[in-house]
DNA sequence: GCCAACGTTGGC
DNA sequence: GCCAACGTTGGC
């Protein structure tokens, strides 16, 4: 059981799109970053991951989970890309917000703070708890 | 809208 | 295999 965090513009894909899809899921398509990629092929059905949402809101807002393992990206021919597919488990009942992520020095080495242009990450257990602790959400 | 940081590409 | 050029991302 591994934790995670997918980011995504809100524009492009939100929260509520995801929510849309309900218990089938959607693949996380469109990554063309390898670093990213090579999480997505470690992650295993079952484990949980931070949506967030980059540039207008820059705050997590729900959790999803790992409902298919890593298989090729869909929206490409190129072989290199592969994707999982995530379904929403629940919203964050207050979303995170970067600056508040940023102003707790237990959270200073998440990859969210360190790399902010890795758009799949992993995030420790402890920063899980901690930044759903922030959101009032069950982790 | 700008710009810094970073990843990728392609010429050598 | 190196490195300069370029494109993209995302915070500000």
């Amino acid at each position: 059981m591994a934790y995670w965090l997918f980011k995504s513009e809100p524009e492009t894909w939100s929260w509520d799109n995801q929510v849309a899809k309900g218990d089938a899921g959607q693949e996380w398509d469109g990554v063309r970053n390898y670093q990213a990629r090579n999480f997505m092929r470690a992650m295993q059905v079952g484990d949980l991951g931070f949506f967030y949402h980059s540039q207008t809101d820059k705050a997590v807002v729900g959790i999803v989970e790992v409902c298919a393992p890593a298989h090729p990206d869909s929206s490409t021919d190129d072989e290199r890309w592969d994707c999982v597919d995530v379904r929403a488990a629940r919203p964050f009942v207050k979303p995170v917000t970067l600056d508040q992520i940023k102003a707790d020095p237990r959270l200073a080495d998440m990859v969210l703070v360190k790399n902010s242009r890795l758009s799949v990450q992993p995030v420790t257990e402890d920063e899980w708890r901690l930044v759903c602790g922030l959101g009032a959400t069950k982790p």
